[in-house]
DNA sequence: GTAGATGCAAAAGATTTGCAAGCGG
DNA sequence: CCGCTTGCAAATCTTTTGCATCTAC
């Protein structure tokens, strides 16, 4: 990593590392607010800036993308080899990645057929988890 | 529509029939800033948060839902009968809707699988159009 | 008349930036 | 050393809300 870095001018430095560290360790999609908690719990001194631009620049490598569910929360997922789908329920607030390797191609060509270049594509699920925890109904709009 | 409000114990105002006349006379997705431009247009004495709630409102009543393409803009889209994927080009902000009838329920089914309720399923692509009239790339991030 | 709706202004959040000081290479 | 990084504070930007006033029904 640090070697990939280089190659793009940028250096690796102690908070940097924590950053990528934690955000590449988390099982789940974070939100900055989350990140900076968890890094937080091991270095206190870091500050909210240095997680957000290192956040973004994770992004920027094309390491991770932006997920919005529409509840107002920007949560940060890990790009993988397989495309994935991203369900997030909307009563425990738990996210889960379905694998999505046959549908994305059909997306894909889709776009092509008309006439469009698909950069990136997302799809986006919210509902309940099986097993949620929660039983009670919120109001659909707010989640 | 008059009527439907009244079953939901709401009320048709001058302001909401404009806010709703001019969303849904819109043929393209629009942003709360986009939509508050159109109809102040129309009637510069309308409040910002009136076409905000407004705005808000025709979701609740399942008419409309957000869309985002991670360029920090949020987007609605007028909920249509045929599930939609939503297509945005990056260079010339041209929205296209790409019909995903039957790529949708491939999705739901998976989800399913997984043990999991979908309530939504959003399908969003982000790249070029072909005619799009910008030929210069902008840097990744900022799309 | 009454409960819902509006307009304004301000609050609340989330995201981003300026800048001086700190370090990695 | 040089230039990328960091921390802090403050600026931006977007989304929400409080409240007095107004008005649809």
């Amino acid at each position: 990593m640090r070697e990939f870095l280089r190659t793009k001018g940028l250096r690796m430095t102690p908070q940097r590392e924590l950053v990528f560290k934690t955000f590449f360790g988390a099982e789940r999609h974070v939100s900055l607010d989350e990140l900076y908690e968890m890094i937080c719990q091991k270095d206190s001194s870091i500050g909210y800036a240095t997680v957000w631009r290192n956040l973004k620049l994770i992004c920027e490598l094309g390491l991770a993308e932006e997920v919005t569910v529409g509840d107002g929360i920007t949560r940060y997922a890990q790009v993988t080899q397989r495309p994935q789908a991203h369900f997030y329920c909307g009563d425990c607030r738990y996210f889960v990645e379905l694998d999505a390797t046959d549908i994305v191609p059909l997306v894909r060509e889709r776009a092509r057929a008309a006439g469009l270049v698909p950069h990136t594509i997302r799809i986006e699920l919210q509902g309940r988890c099986e097993s949620c925890p929660f039983d009670n109904s919120l109001p659909e709009m707010q989640r």
